[in-house]
RNA sequence: UGGGGAAUUGUGUAACGGUAGCACCUGCGACUCUGACUCGCAUUGUAUGGGUUCGAAUCCUAUUUCCCCAGCCA
């Protein structure tokens, strides 16, 4: 299924083309995240395109943890990417390496450019860094520090390291130009000081080297040939370039190559990281796995198949342009890949009461059904039918709209894989509620006889209210208030209320059986999967996804 | 207002000077013991103005709009 639907795209043309004049001879890419949060569906992207890629190309690609910054990576966040990674089918066959391992490297080079007049120590405060760097429009102007000698420089690098300076107190900067048109060039940051505990390095260090110094250098200790990486890079691509040339005696021989594309945008879905700890922070959500984030965890929670994401990756396409794709498209790959995959089941979430006058009180039926209509090679298991049965709620109108082919007084209906019925009447409580339809039953339409093959309207799913279990079903809404309304609001006024809808219905004993992860279709109701919140007495199903639905659609475009 | 990018149907993406295609969505129909699945049909597009050419989404030119960059984050 892997690159099925991708035919071509703009890196793999390049990169065609760099095989073909051989700039390169092999194809060799990276996955960096930074272990700060778990994976989620936007990361997808980048990972998809860096494994994608590799296996086109019968390459390696190296998962890197690009762990340059201690306050905020943690161990278990690696763990936990490395886990995403495999639960998707990805393995990293160029290797497992960490930022972190190329400290000592990384600074011997920065010693080097030292040496070389290419980086200085600067003491302007952080403020005065801001100042001196101008503007978009205004160029920025050199530190007074920029010129200090050379073994000046050196000295207080290593005092740096040694841990004799504050934390914000200097800072080693490449020295490039200060009026260069694109900021990223104007003397960026290679080290600054942080006295924080590395989750790998514990306390050894207390300079860390800045992304735009450490990364292509790490992208060239790994002789990655090709760097994939998002947009919002393009412009450190000077920079990316600046620090491997001037390195290249310390290299050996290996240029990688930085290419960008654009990043994946949901509607309706957050996947800034900073919003999705800050709901795990608040309890809004049950946790970074909670089933409504779209967190790989969350997602594998919730239902989604590694098949399911990988296709909805590659149907996507890669290019420049900026694009929110519609979450609808990722739903539909959902529903194609369960769609052959998992058994059929019957359960009622918001259920009503059914009574067959006709039907003895102590008489049961019993079918054996399909476990998929369209594959008989998943078997089959049985389903019992007695004089009361719940039947969905919304499944029943007493004064029916028209095309509503569900059950309503006088009319008949189908009971899945059992009998035809007809709704006679209707009992109400004291406001005027139902609490209990009463049906008559055609002991000729018995399913599997000749009298059940005439055609009726409706069929509808059921379950025995004598022979069922108890279930929660947790509906699964948008995250956040995407309207107009709450455009302009906070991220947290945003969170939807009703983004987890808890419901308590009955599902077929058949169900008894399911285990933590399993999956089912629930009959017209949509795709489950069974939840680790469940106890031995209330089983807890989320739903994956609603079924395609062209009859509420119609019913609310009508109403328009 | 500096620099870097991007504009193809509702959405996403192909077409690399020669029939604007594919998928999703939407609509209609067939089938159906899931209003599901499946199958068939259909609608809608090259940001704008000039130019080059037999021929332009593609080349040139002028505009417009949108995105990214002023962390000692990545």
């Amino acid at each position: 299924m892997e690159n099925r639907l991708m035919n071509s795209n703009f890196i793999w043309d390049a990169i065609d083309k760099d095989l073909q004049e051989h700039v390169y001879d092999r194809v060799h890419t990276r996955f960096p995240p930074e272990p700060n949060g778990y994976l989620h569906i936007g990361h997808c992207k980048a990972l998809c395109t860096n494994f994608g890629t590799a296996k086109k190309y019968n390459g390696l690609v190296n998962l890197r943890l690009d762990d340059t910054n201690p306050e905020k990576e943690e161990t278990h966040f690696v763990e936990g990417i490395m886990d995403d990674i495999h639960w998707l089918g990805f393995d990293w066959n160029g290797g497992l390496y960490y930022a972190s391992d190329y400290y000592e490297k990384l600074y011997d080079i920065a010693v080097d450019f030292i040496n070389r007049g290419l980086a200085y120590v600067d003491e302007l405060t952080p403020e005065q860094m801001t100042e001196y760097r101008g503007t978009l429009t205004e160029p920025g102007k050199n530190s007074p520090y920029r010129d200090r000698p050379i073994e000046e420089n050196l000295r207080l690098f290593k005092e740096m390291k040694e841990g004799k300076h504050a934390e914000g107190s200097m800072i080693l900067r490449a020295k490039i130009d200060m009026a260069h048109p694109n900021i990223n060039m104007r003397d960026p940051a290679m080290y600054r000081i942080l006295f924080a505990e590395h989750h790998r390095t514990g306390t050894k260090w207390c300079i860390y080297p800045m992304y735009d110094f450490a990364h292509p250098l790490s992208d060239a200790f790994e002789h990655i040939t090709h760097s994939l990486c998002s947009l919002e890079f393009e412009d450190h691509r000077p920079l990316y370039e600046w620090f491997i040339n001037n390195s290249l005696h310390m290299l050996d021989g290996a240029h990688p190559r930085q290419i960008e594309f654009a990043r994946l945008n949901l509607t309706n879905t957050v996947m800034s990281k900073r919003y999705l700890r800050t709901l795990v922070e608040n309890g809004l959500v049950m946790g970074w796995d909670d089933p409504r984030m779209p967190t790989l965890v969350g997602l594998r929670r919730r239902g989604y198949t590694p098949e399911a994401i990988k296709d909805f990756i590659d149907r996507i396409g890669l290019s420049k342009a900026d694009s929110e794709v519609d979450y609808g498209l990722l739903e539909f790959c959902v529903r194609e890949d369960l769609e052959d995959k998992v058994s059929r089941a019957m359960a009622v979430i918001d259920p009503i009461l059914v009574e067959f006058s006709n039907w003895d009180e102590d008489k049961i039926d019993e079918f054996t059904v399909n476990n998929h209509p369209n594959h008989p090679e998943f078997g089959t298991h049985s389903i019992k039918f007695g004089k009361r049965i719940y039947i969905e709620a919304s499944d029943f109108m007493e004064e029916p709209v028209k095309k509503f082919h569900r059950m309503s007084p006088g009319k008949e209906v189908r009971l899945k894989d059992a009998y035809i019925v007809k709704c006679e009447s209707v009992e109400k409580d004291s406001d005027g509620n139902i609490i209990k339809i009463i049906c008559t039953v055609d002991l000729n339409s018995r399913s599997g006889s000749e009298g059940s093959n005439r055609k009726v309207k409706g069929t509808l799913h059921w379950v025995n209210a004598d022979d069922c279990s108890p279930f929660e079903a947790r509906l699964i809404n948008s995250i956040l208030l995407d309207d107009d309304e709450n455009a302009g609001k906070d991220f947290i006024e945003r969170f939807n209320p009703d983004s987890m809808i808890k419901k308590h219905g009955y599902m077929e004993k058949y169900l008894d059986d399911a285990k933590v992860g399993d999956k089912y279709q629930f009959l017209r109701t949509g795709y489950f999967c069974k939840d680790k919140d469940s106890t031995d007495s209330l089983p807890v199903f989320n739903r994956i996804v609603g079924l395609r639905d062209s009859f509420s659609k119609a019913l609310k475009s009508n109403n328009k």
